[in-house]
DNA sequence: CATTGTGAATCCCTTCACAGCT
DNA sequence: AGCTGTGAAGGGATTCACAATG
């Protein structure tokens, strides 16, 4: 298989919304031209995108939402459930741990850890928060089930997400979530033999960044500026 | 000027960082090779990119830490203040009001909007949380002083989110930073002509959203999948 | 002489035009 | 007739090699 653009998966992940977003409004059927207004890009870029993952559509008619919507979300793996555990549990951990639909698409919370002691017994949404020197036991007793744990969410403070982020990898979970304005040295993160699954020994690490985001923002609003000294 | 790829721009954000960091330890310069390290790219990336803002650097030395950071921030617009409300006062607008370093950079919170009956009213950091009837008053009366509203943070809920921001842009706010996992429809965003300055009639929108993060980063873990119907 | 700054080459993604299907 | 699926063209972004230089 070729493998995709991370533009596509970005994009992809929109689809999806969207053609929820028809679901939920008994559409039954959409063109390229209709997924591409909402998602906010071309016609083109729609049918690009999902001749990576298969062919879904009628010629002459367009696609059907929920069987587009079915084959994306297995295309993604979210046709699975995935555990979650969160790591940091100050305001930003609390916000996501009680967001309405991070339990949507099979992400399931399993388990909230911290080091603050104040924080630590205190029970969010059927959880109780749990000390961070319990997470290597608790991701082993996870093991045992059907699942184990999939990803950590790091909303720790800047400065300790290198070391939390070596702490959920320690405990074999591979993939993290970094919400931490910090980026992550991956050489430094290399999961234990034991978990070592073929194909799956390396850390996957993705980052959501509000400061960023604003940084980012204002430097677009900032519109055509002087450049560097103009020759 | 030549225009700016914007993988570009989300990398100088993290250089700007990165010499955060090396200040914070008393570095006083650094190579591209160093800077490449510490941002997760290669030093050609690092250079190249530098190259569309100016030439920053010394042959044979390096980098001034001080002097590149300080000439970031300005490219990216981060030297001066940009004032910044944030609509919606749930779990995420409080944990964002109250996220130490949300300060930093010349990003000012100045005020904050919901609908609740139960929120409004209430202090958070110094600041009353105001009714969102409020926001238009409320913009036009800081636009009497040297600067006006510049961002608008939207921390709503998916279902609100296009009409929130309908009602930023209406008061005249011109950048969004949105946090809901939705498209905003920007061609129904429109500046009031009384805003429209030249060149900055258009609405910026930057996109922070960590529902599709997650699905990402499943899609990642994946790993080397079946791909659709092998031919 | 180590390191920057940058044209040229390469690679990848987006756009397009149209063939192919219903 | 209408819309998808896709090879080809076009445009950006990344990589590279090396000339420039303190």
């Amino acid at each position: 298989m070729a493998d995709i653009p991370t533009a596509t998966v970005g994009r992809v992940v929109t689809y999806i919304r969207v053609l929820e977003e028809l679901e939920a409004q008994n559409v039954l059927r959409a063109s390229s031209g209709e997924l591409a207004r909402r998602a906010g890009v071309t016609p083109f870029q729609v049918r690009k995108d999902l001749t990576y993952f298969g062919r879904f559509g009628t010629r002459g008619i367009g696609y059907t939402v929920a069987v587009l919507r079915r084959e994306l979300l297995r295309a993604l793996g979210l046709d699975q459930t995935w555990n979650v555990v969160i790591v940091g549990m100050g305001r930003l951990g609390h916000a996501i741990a009680n967001y309405p639909g991070a339990s949507d698409y099979q992400f399931q919370n399993v388990g909230l850890f911290d080091v603050a002691p104040d924080v630590v017994g205190r029970e969010v949404r059927g959880l109780t928060i749990q000390h961070m020197s319990q997470l290597g036991p608790f991701v082993a007793s996870v093991a045992g089930t059907p699942r184990q744990v999939d990803m950590g969410l790091l909303t720790v403070p800047a400065e300790h997400a290198q070391a939390a982020a070596q702490a959920l990898v320690a405990a074999g979970v591979g993939g993290i979530l970094n919400f931490a304005p910090v980026v992550l040295q991956t050489q430094d993160l290399h999961l234990p033999e034991a978990f070592a699954a073929p194909g799956r020994r390396e850390v996957t690490v993705e980052n959501v960044d509000f400061l960023a985001g604003m940084k980012r923002l204002a430097f677009y609003m900032l519109g055509p500026q002087a450049g560097p000294a103009e020759e």
